[in-house]
DNA sequence: CGACAGATTGACGAAAGTCAATTACGGTGG
DNA sequence: CCACCGTAATTGACTTTCGTCAATCTGTCG
């Protein structure tokens, strides 16, 4: 049976764009795939290969430099596409932070499949404009925010964006777990883990933030937060 | 006439996914317009708006913080495609950092178009995917690199992009003009104008670079710059 | 020949990084 | 349920890099 009927992120992912036999056409061409954390899909400099989407858990995009120090570039959700389509070697890694569902396509048939539809290149373009505006944003937190302001602002995009898992509420949630560790907090933002360690307990002395267990995170005074992240962004 | 079938970017820019009936149809649509240095195309956060491509001259994108500091997130060429179709505000400004010309659309006729002519959003996805991976790779450069790494990676960077506007030889050149003076690539490297200023001043008492005028460069030894730009050993 | 913006240089300070302990958490097995 | 262990996180002392502020220089252009 079509195993695309029952998919969680059926009405959420690029698959959205197609109609039942489309999706099914496509789906034949699908491998689901399990990853456990720290298990990594895409290598960086590999030939692409392979795309995906994200059917549950959080995956990392990073990149290194040659000693060792690394960059995340990109953090991804469940109904988020993963890889480059249309022939470009791979830029990044792609690495599981939790456990991980994803359904891979081999880059060659997706690319075919997508030619010939339209309306799924077009969900893809959508995603990948958003995805550009996002991290064209990030530049500014690396280019140019201190590592309070940093911090805050990350904590504050985690809010919005960790949402997803429970769709009951829908607007930002003041206590919830990160999917990160200290030191992938640390590339994330440019910083080490031991400044990340330093300002985070910083803002739990000022009553910010609570941090009642390693990766739990409990927005206190949001307004404060939202000061510090931004001697604003402008928006 | 037409003005598209004499347009120098014409089989550069997207609108060479489209036959001469299409690029007449898209053209009629298009207004010429031309910017003087320090002009500025689009706003950030004005409701979108305005789409271009870019015909003469080099553009930034940038965003700032309420106090000021300027994070500049792209730098478009020409044939580049700005502004954010599908109806996003702009995330960005849009800023003439030379003299320019730019063939400007309204953003719902260019959206209408574009989903009617598929071609032509598969060449805005490939572009878009491409700006994505050159996005991501700055963010490692603003993250983790030193002054004199991310200083040798720009230069590097700039004698690859810069050989556009003769394509009589392609491979990198040693010697280039920059559409930037020194704020600017302090605001693209993420440093202050006065470290671009010392850190320049090293790589020119070394003798890897020369710098005859304010906006010239030479690249004197490549090798030596490529080695710091790699996790620089030097200094 | 100035005048002015842009760039350089210098002295200093502060934010973040480094290195090295120390502590706390969370999972395991008794 | 509790004791133990290993990893992760915190804390502290110190260093380094980069930013800040201010003065000076330089080249571009009227």
């Amino acid at each position: 049976m079509d195993p695309c009927t029952t998919c969680v992120v059926r009405n959420r992912a690029i698959c959205s764009a197609l109609d039942l036999n489309e999706v099914a056409a496509l789906g034949k061409m699908g491998r689901h795939h399990r990853l456990v954390p720290g298990q990594t899909l895409i290598w960086e400099g590999e030939d692409s290969l392979l795309v995906a989407n994200v059917i549950e858990g959080v995956l990392k995009l990073s990149t290194s430099l040659s000693d060792g120090r690394e960059q995340i570039v990109g953090v991804v959700y469940p109904s988020d596409f993963i890889g480059r389509p249309f022939g470009a070697r791979a830029q990044h890694n792609v690495t599981a932070l939790t456990e991980a569902h994803v359904c891979t396509f081999s880059g060659g048939d997706f690319d075919r499949f997508a030619q010939e539809h339209p309306q799924l290149e077009h969900k893809l373009l959508e995603r990948t404009l958003a995805e550009l505006d996002r991290t064209r944003r990030w530049l500014l937190l690396l280019g140019r925010m201190t590592a309070s302001e940093k911090l805050a602002t990350f904590l504050l995009d985690m809010s919005e964006r960790l949402v997803r898992p429970d769709c009951s509420s829908n607007g930002p949630i003041n206590a919830f777990d990160l999917p990160f560790g200290r030191q992938q907090i640390a590339d994330i933002l440019g910083l080490t883990i031991e400044t990340v360690s330093r300002r985070l307990n910083d803002f739990k002395a000022e009553g910010i933030i609570g941090v009642p267990s390693r990766r739990r995170i409990e927005i206190l005074d949001r307004e404060a937060l939202a000061g510090i992240a931004s001697s604003g962004s402008v928006r």
